[in-house]
DNA sequence: CGCGTATATGTAGAAGGATGAGGTATGAAA
DNA sequence: TTTCATACCTCATCCTTCTACATATACGCG
């Protein structure tokens, strides 16, 4: 979702898009991508249309729909909540210990 | 497995411990947390031996094993690298839309 | 003594999502 | 013309989580 509020994009374009920020270190499956992608779709959270794409053909281009705006935003700070609760327990607390 | 490394704890006081570092905000189910200390003991990460409480009652305290330790230690960088390369698409890598 | 509460472990069923494999189709280049 | 990159999709299987349930013991209180 965050990739697509950069602007439309197709779910092909997603994967690529991950992969380069991530500098290979995340790739998303197609067969995770696709059904995650009709799921969002599906909850209202994105919204897609068909156009040509940069190559000429036809592709199902995705954007953010309002709710999926917000939804991003609470998701984000809960993520960011969890992680950092996470790194409290690996870090140990200043228990230091292993 | 973080929290064990600490030392012998058994499962419930595993659930209290996370609850209590992460002050409520993360909090491990009873049908989670068992099953996962089984699928670690099954895989040699966690040893388990039944030992009287602090409350007087027997319990089933783990400990990590040498490959436990090992498995820990390669599982939190991962986790680091991951965490970061999300971080890196949710800041949107300096093109900060949204 | 009986009762409730905290402690402590576990299982079962349903639901959700990832994975790996496969399938389809098009446009461009070799 | 065959192969490659693009672009979409589905299916079976596995793994994990969640909710709910089931069991049992120690301790304090009235």
């Amino acid at each position: 979702m965050r990739v697509v509020a950069l602007g439309p994009i197709h779910g092909y374009a997603i994967a690529q898009r991950i992969q380069q920020i991530s500098r290979d270190a995340l790739q998303v499956q197609q067969g995770s991508l696709y059904p995650a992608l009709h799921r969002l779709e599906y909850k209202r959270l994105l919204a897609a249309k068909w156009q040509p794409s940069e190559t000429g053909r036809d592709a199902k281009f995705y954007e953010l729909t309002a709710r999926g705006r917000a939804y991003l935003i609470t998701e984000t700070e809960n993520w960011k909540r969890f992680t950092d609760v996470v790194g409290l327990i690996l870090k140990g607390t200043a228990e230091g210990v292993l």
